[in-house]
DNA sequence: TCTGGGGTCCTAGGACCC
DNA sequence: TCTGGGGTCCTAGGACCC
């Protein structure tokens, strides 16, 4: 599922990989092969997964739909289209995560230093590996044949002395390949690269840079970066430049905190109705609420995204008085926005809601275990909140997931002795 | 062809303060 | 009286990734 095709099927292993500890594994048309284990019969047929209700794209498409010129993200009216007999398979992502931990849990026994991308590719830094697996091309070698035979999944593997090189490496090995890029190649191998594969290069940069003649890596490392920054921004110049000369110091880093939590809804039939709207931001306040306390993260603004039926998108948002991580908090922060954005008859064709401005704590935390228990009593959560945490001091502040089973326990049971109704128990 | 859902990062402009 | 400049915070939009 990697952005960009190249064609080209490359298996050339290199003998001099000592400088190339960085591997970066990518799960080949993941979702498909996925949904193909299941489907024997549909072996080397072109399928996609996606698209399968009413409005949608493509999320994943085998080898076979890629030679008709299939590929993720486009619309499904397209792909058929393009592909008539096409098989289209409805997706399931808890299938999808099932494999990825299967597959990140045999990264682990490598090396302790995996950074998961996405569901579906990782970088592994295997420099302190070797002595124990052998030359990082064995263990590329290794890491195939072990995700092969467990999930029977095919994967592809790039090795570089850099992250981002492993990448390119992995995508243009694809599918089902294998390719290292020594140290000493590395400029060799980006220079003859079109720009559009670099990472960070989509469609609005490539255009830009090729209405200034810059089509190939090679162009893009002997462009100025002061004339780079009047193309592509100041940032993104730097990056772009350094990328392009392979200077990448960025290491494999194994936590990232998040930075938002959010939901969207693309309806299946434009929503004119207010309370209709009002209803859907209700729920998927309600989902990003419960998303925060699992996470015990606590969110200082809420935003609210529109899209008008031209596909005009906007985004409202708003700072919290203080940070929460209730679902009413954060429903009363954006249906505010919605009265303030959408007008009775206005036709939407999506709308989210998004939690950003993330920190850790969290007061609600205990509604983790209320969730569970009164799932219809939303609108006294808040004063359970205060009222749980009179009850058990700060401890009630801790995530349940950190508590011992016993504790948890006694905790749920505590909470399910009262009556269900908060205004009248939780006293 | 008529465009998903989940994210990250950057830019630009206005408010506000000193 | 009709006018500076820098720093910081906040909001909106857009590019990009899988």
């Amino acid at each position: 599922m990697s952005k960009k095709d190249f064609g080209a099927r490359a298996v050339g292993v290199a003998a001099d990989d000592a400088s190339a500890t960085i591997l970066h594994v990518d799960m080949d048309a993941f979702f498909a092969e996925v949904e193909l284990l299941d489907r024997p019969d549909l072996r080397g047929k072109p399928v996609v997964v996606g698209g399968a209700s009413g409005r949608g794209v493509v999320s994943s498409a085998s080898y076979e739909a890629r030679a008709f010129g299939v590929r993720s993200a486009m619309p499904i009216g397209r792909a058929l289209q393009l592909c008539p007999h096409l098989e289209m398979l409805p997706g399931h992502m808890e299938k999808y995560r099932a494999a990825s931990s299967v597959v990140m849990d045999i990264f682990r026994e490598i090396t302790p230093l995996v950074e998961p991308l996405s569901i579906d590719e990782a970088f592994l830094d295997v420099s302190g590996a070797t002595k124990l697996f052998g030359s990082p091309t064995v263990i590329a070698k290794l890491i195939r044949a072990r995700v092969l035979e467990r999930t029977g999944l095919p994967c592809s593997v790039g090795v570089a002395a850099t992250k981002f090189v492993a990448k390119l490496a992995s995508g243009k090995s694809k599918p089902n390949g294998l390719l290292v890029i020594p140290a000493q190649d590395t400029l060799a191998f980006l220079h003859q690269l079109p720009v559009g594969a670099m990472w960070g290069v989509g469609d609005a940069t490539e255009k830009r840079l090729a209405s200034r003649g810059i089509h190939t890596v090679f162009e893009l490392a002997h462009t100025p970066v002061p004339v780079l920054e009047r193309i592509v921004g100041k940032a993104n110049a730097g990056r772009l430049s350094a990328l392009a000369w392979g200077r990448d110091t960025r290491a494999v880093q194994t936590e990232r905190a998040e930075k938002s939590i959010s939901h969207e809804q693309t309806f299946f039939d434009e929503v004119t109705s207010h309370a209709d709207l009002e209803r859907e931001v209700r729920a998927q306040a309600d989902a990003v609420g419960t998303r925060l306390r699992k996470a015990g993260l606590v969110a200082s603004t809420v935003a609210l995204k529109l899209r008008w039926s031209s596909f005009e998108t906007i985004t409202r948002q708003t700072r919290l008085a203080r940070p929460t991580d209730t679902g009413l908090t954060i429903f009363k922060a954006a249906s505010g926005l919605l009265d303030e954005a959408h007008r009775e008859g206005q036709a939407v064709r999506l709308i989210g809601v998004r939690a950003d401005q993330l920190s850790e704590g969290g007061e609600g935390m205990m509604l983790t275990l209320w969730d569970e228990h009164h799932a219809d009593e939303w609108d006294s959560a808040e004063r359970a909140i205060d009222q749980a945490t009179t009850k058990f001091g700060r401890d009630a502040l801790r995530p349940a997931s950190l508590l011992g089973r016993r504790e948890r326990r006694d905790r749920a049971t505590g909470l399910s002795e009262r009556p269900n109704r908060p205004s009248q128990g939780l006293d």
